[in-house]
DNA sequence: GCTCCCCCTTGATCCAAATCAATTAGGACT
DNA sequence: AGTCCTAATTGATTTGGATCAAGGGGGAGC
């Protein structure tokens, strides 16, 4: 699969044609990092944004204590990043990490800018696509600041469910990275995760493994208090 | 005071001629609200966003049960709701009401836009005013989730001291509005809020109504685990 | 199949902050 | 100055989640 291939797919390159991606792919390098490799520290100069074609990216600040504030892990076909590269300080704000093996695509500030200078539909796709990234950190702040650690569970399994064919509103969820890593991500440690799970279960959801049955899509939306404007599953 | 010359001074319309600014503040309009007024409601059709000439205003999301969220509160000079404007869904995402009595200037999404397309530098700055915005909400994130109630409250009055003339490392701070909404704003509730003033005390705060002495600024820095790339004081 | 290691679960205890409850302090108004 | 009313403090109690501690389970490698 080419780097353009690639590329073409994401949100934030929609409606930009294919001559202009078969030579910006030109401009990208692809890289892969093993499994807890660093992609980059907070401070780091911004030169790049990214795609992942494959794995899972871990993006957190830390505190002097050592403690990890997990701000968002990216998966397949999302990209990150995108503000640093405008920020005037150019820096990225956070730490990134390869969650398992990934494989990305980097694509460098300068023919970002050169691109926006030139295109304007690029320029507000590129705002339009900070824009909901900002909405998605509104809601985090949201969760952790009014939400339990079961509601907020409850909030990432909707997130993450695909409808299961047949009955209506019964989904199931893969986990799709170590419990561990959802934990932090929802600002909980472990052994509260597992004992969230185990409150959900009046809530109509059943777990074994990795896999988890919603039994009831809207009665756990509703115990989480989830407007399905948010998250349209 | 007109509107061009208010508008000119905001960080986002930096180095955009003054022509462009008159022609600006041609099409922007001018309005006041009564404290408690709603500005907007999240969902609202994004159709402008503001700059504040003079009062406070309280951007936030509200649960079912009615509590409170509070995303950011935003003062004289400081602009907000420019991420709404280019989101897909172009809805306002949190509500936005009037602290206090304020003035603000409503700059349309129709104007930006057309900005946007005939002129790159613009669209620059407005990217990289979205990405400090969204910067400011990883800082939060991070607050929220790793730091202590005393821990947050110190860094909150970092952000609006002012440099006492003489003494190496003294402050002054005088806050900015009430107790109660800085509470909400540091997602503490008031009563933690008298404590953790207290509970600063050994770290060099002395606090007397609304204003309050940083007898030594690096000291409370350190307790509170801020690193001064973060907050340029 | 067996072992080892890491992840996960379950239980007991602890703690920071919320909640409940009661005063006290400050302003705005007459 | 006195009256209200709301904001702020202070104390007692509760609680959600963290921490400490001790098993269990599943997958990779042999």
């Amino acid at each position: 699969m080419t780097i353009a291939h690639t590329i073409q797919k994401i949100a934030l390159f929609q409606g930009i044609d294919p001559k202009t991606i078969e030579k910006m792919a030109a401009h990208c390098h692809q890289k892969t990092f093993a499994k807890g490799k660093e992609l980059f520290a907070a401070g780091d100069q911004a030169d790049a944004f990214f795609v992942i074609i494959e794995g899972w990216v871990k993006l957190f600040r830390i505190s002097k204590e050592g403690e990890e504030a997990v701000i968002h892990v990216f998966g397949p076909g999302e990209s990150f990043a995108e503000a640093a590269v405008f920020n005037e300080r150019r820096m990225y704000p956070v730490n990134a990490q390869a969650v398992e093996k990934v494989t990305l695509i980097g694509i460098p500030r300068s023919f970002l800018i050169h691109k926006i200078e030139e295109d304007s539909q690029f320029a507000l796709n590129m705002l339009a696509s900070i824009a909901s990234r900002q909405h998605y950190l509104v809601q985090q702040l949201e969760q952790i600041s009014t939400r339990t650690a079961p509601q907020r569970m409850g909030a990432f399994l909707l997130q993450f469910c695909k409808k299961q064919t047949g009955k209506d509103g019964i989904m199931s969820v893969e986990l799709p990275y170590d419990k561990s890593l959802i934990s932090t991500r929802l600002n909980i440690k472990p052994e509260t995760f597992s004992r969230a799970l185990g409150k959900l279960e009046p809530h109509g959801i059943e777990h074994k493994g990795h896999s988890i049955i919603i039994n009831d899509m809207y009665k756990l939306a509703d115990f989480c208090d989830i407007s399905f404007k948010d998250t349209p599953c």
